[in-house]
DNA sequence: AGCACGCCGACT
DNA sequence: GTCGGCGTGCTC
């Protein structure tokens, strides 16, 4: 097995040639040079060297090695850059397959991977090469004589999945444990031990959180026993810092790294154990390029290294969880005992059966709103919606006014004059309100949904006597807003808060004995094929705000769609329900996990080249489409293509749909780059994005 | 990305 | 005949 890396060593066991990418260049193909003799003990790959290139000299990354070469005339390497190469074999063995999974240049990714380095920190932070330390004491060693038990006799009798993963992480090879719950101190004592078995193995263990919040609870957490063993790589982290931790890493003075979704690339040599708390978020995916997904190169990686892989999730993404019963996926459950449920009632509030259409709070939410205020309690109304008013609808014809340029409705705001307004969120384009349908005249023309801006003064209506907050990123001015805001309300100052998703992060929901989902149906209702599982990700989250629970408590949610299963499955608690019904839905719309999308977009500022160019593009995948060696697939968004405007620039969507990603992929690649340099530059860009996690 | 090469039209 | 326009292709 060599993934189409070369370390194939001719055989006098000499390395003759090397595989270089250039790194200062964005050419997607790999240059041959010779080793010289003086050179051949300590290259390897990873190793970046300075080679001649053009006339002058150049950085590349070794990326294999020959015995033969049939390009003529090759130029030797001039010297190896670091001591220790800065990427380990299979981190190298990995950036190939992101390349070619996710259509970028390999020299992307390695860019992307390495940190920026100063050739000062070179000598400066130069790689020691401490010869592979002991692993740390820890106060096991001194009592365990049997070192084969992670958990011990009563934890398994209490939880068998316990037993299941000890074997896994014993047996340290490629298997992936999911674990499925929203119990999180249970969760992080099975981090804890499996890191501390791992390494007791003298093997290193990477961490991956979404975001800075999770890494820092996380980070907090292992600090107790690991702090002098530990690197965390946080949002604030510059890159001298970032290359300091690497060189910490290479030399094995570290062997636990915490991070966001860039650390799946830290080069420990010895690596152990991955795990990824929370993996069905969406930030794992990079949405710049190289647009990589962590889960999905954590688990490559796992692969790779032939190492267990943890996931861990309440609401597991329907990849991973399909992956459960058709990879193998060892599946735990972990939830928090019955007593909660118990204290938790969860009300859905069908808001067709409401008799005032216009009304935005039921009849239901302002009693139970009235009772927490009376008990002295406290409520989060929460709302996924920022502005004012979402679009106009004509109650009439069921016409809503959307920009001319790029086809989406505009949204309702009011300017601080408190006048009515229209606003594309996609293009900034504005337009005045008009009080009669363009399409049938009728004056039933009329706003529709809200935003927390429109509840805020509803709520403020309704209960003059409350103290009311919102926060969104709106309602926040100065940076201190949004601290002031969070105290006064975790102070008990405040009875009732209105927010966006922000009210997930910093909020104490200790005092809070209600929440109040104003309307499931935002979300649900985008033109993605995640809607659902979007919404239901989110409201469990939502739900699971409530982490103590010693008195009732009760979850509002107010929707048009009272029987979508995604709501049902919030309902019952249930994720088993929402995972059947999307399963199948997937399965009948050919969506992912049974195909794979590409999502194809052709940005420009002139419209006629850019529709030139799209048509360009249509054709190059026509061509595909006849190639042999390409696989099936389904071209959306061509036939009818639509140009939005996406603030200056025009904009062209199509959405490739294929099973065999692989095939497909390398069909693609053969003339990419010569379509690439031909048809495309900075003024008229293409990117491309593999298992996207927006469809807008 | 640059830079050479080459094929073509315009010009002292 | 020769200068320079830019489209094409290569860089180990």
């Amino acid at each position: 097995m060599n993934n189409g890396i070369n370390e194939f060593i001719n055989m006098h066991g000499e390395k003759k040639y090397a595989e270089i990418v250039i790194l200062e260049y964005n050419f997607d193909k790999i240059f041959h040079y010779c080793i010289p003799q003086d050179l051949k003990d300590r290259i390897s790959l990873g190793s970046r060297v300075t080679i001649p290139f053009r006339g002058k000299v150049t950085t590349g990354c070794v990326v294999g090695f020959l015995a033969e070469s049939d390009v003529k005339n090759l130029k030797d390497i001039r010297q190896i850059t670091d001591r220790k190469p800065i990427l380990t074999p299979q981190v190298i063995r990995l950036t190939k397959w992101i390349s070619n999974y996710y259509l970028c240049s390999w020299e992307k990714i390695l860019n992307y991977a390495i940190p920026k380095t100063r050739r000062a920190w070179l000598n400066k932070f130069d790689i020691t090469d401490i010869s592979p330390q002991k692993p740390p004491r820890l106060p096991e060693d001194d009592k365990s004589s049997d070192n084969e038990i992670i958990f011990s006799a009563e934890e398994v009798k209490e939880k068998t999945l316990l037993k299941d993963i000890e074997n896994i992480i014993n047996n340290k090879k490629f298997k992936t444990v999911l674990i499925r719950g929203n119990d999180f101190s249970s969760r992080m004592k099975i981090y804890l031990r499996c890191i501390r078995k791992t390494l007791k193995e003298g093997r290193q263990a990477i961490v991956l959180a979404p975001t800075e919040s999770h890494l820092s609870e996380l980070a907090g957490l292992l600090e107790k026993e690991f702090k002098d063993n530990m690197v965390v790589f946080d949002e604030k982290i510059d890159q001298k810092a970032k290359y300091q931790k690497w060189i910490k890493i290479r030399n094995s003075q570290v062997n636990i790294a915490l991070g966001m979704r860039s650390s799946i690339f830290v080069p420990f040599d010895r690596l152990g154990l991955i795990i990824v708390e929370r993996e069905h978020s969406s930030l794992y995916k990079e949405e710049r390029s190289p647009r990589y997904n962590a889960r999905e190169v954590a688990l490559k990686r796992a692969e790779l290294e032939n190492i267990p892989l943890i996931l861990s999730s309440e609401t597991p993404s329907v990849e991973s969880y399909w992956n459960v019963h058709e990879n193998n996926f060892l599946e735990e459950e972990l939830n928090t005992g019955e007593e909660r449920e118990n204290l938790l009632k969860k009300t859905i509030i069908d808001m067709t059966q409401e008799k005032s259409k216009k009304k935005i709070i039921s009849y239901e939410l302002q009693q139970a709103i009235s009772r927490s205020l009376k008990n002295k309690r406290q409520v989060v109304l929460f709302l996924n919606k920022r502005g004012f008013s979402s679009f106009m609808i004509c109650s009439q014809c069921g016409h809503i006014p959307k920009c001319p340029d790029c086809n989406t409705s505009l949204s309702y705001h009011l300017d601080i004059q408190k006048r009515a307004q229209l606003i594309c969120h996609n293009c900034g384009k504005r337009a005045k309100v008009t009080d009669v349908c363009a399409k049938c005249g009728s004056k039933e023309i009329r706003p529709l949904g809200m935003g927390t801006q429109k509840l805020e003064s509803e709520i403020k209506k309704m209960f003059t006597r409350a103290e009311i907050r919102r926060l969104d990123r709106d309602s926040l001015i100065k940076d201190d807003d949004y601290r002031q805001i969070l105290e006064e309300f975790n102070q008990g100052n405040t009875d009732i808060l209105i927010g966006t998703q922000m009210v997930l992060k910093g909020v104490d929901f200790n005092n809070v004995d209600l929440i109040g989902i104003i309307s499931a149906d935002t979300l649900l209702n985008l033109p993605d094929y995640r809607s659902g599982e979007k919404t239901f990700q989110l409201l469990s989250e939502v739900i699971s705000s409530f982490r103590e629970i010693s008195f009732p408590k009760e979850v509002i949610i107010q929707t048009f769609n009272p029987e979508d299963h995604c709501i049902v499955a919030l309902r019952e608690q249930d994720y088993n329900y929402f995972y059947q019904k999307e399963i199948e839905l997937r399965k009948e719309l050919d969506y992912p996990p049974f195909t794979h999308i590409i999502k194809i977009v052709i940005l420009g500022e002139e419209k006629e080249a850019v529709k030139q160019r799209a048509e360009y593009l249509i054709s190059y995948l026509e061509f595909l489409r006849k190639d042999k060696e390409s696989a099936e697939f389904k071209l959306l968004g061509a036939v009818d293509m639509v140009l939005w405007k996406s603030r200056n620039d025009f904009k062209v969507q199509f959405l490739v749909k294929v099973k065999d990603l692989e095939k497909f992929n390398q069909a693609f690649k053969k003339k990419y780059d010569k379509m690439l340099s031909k048809h495309f530059d900075q003024k008229n860009r293409l990117t491309i994005d593999v298992d996207p996690v927006r469809m807008i």
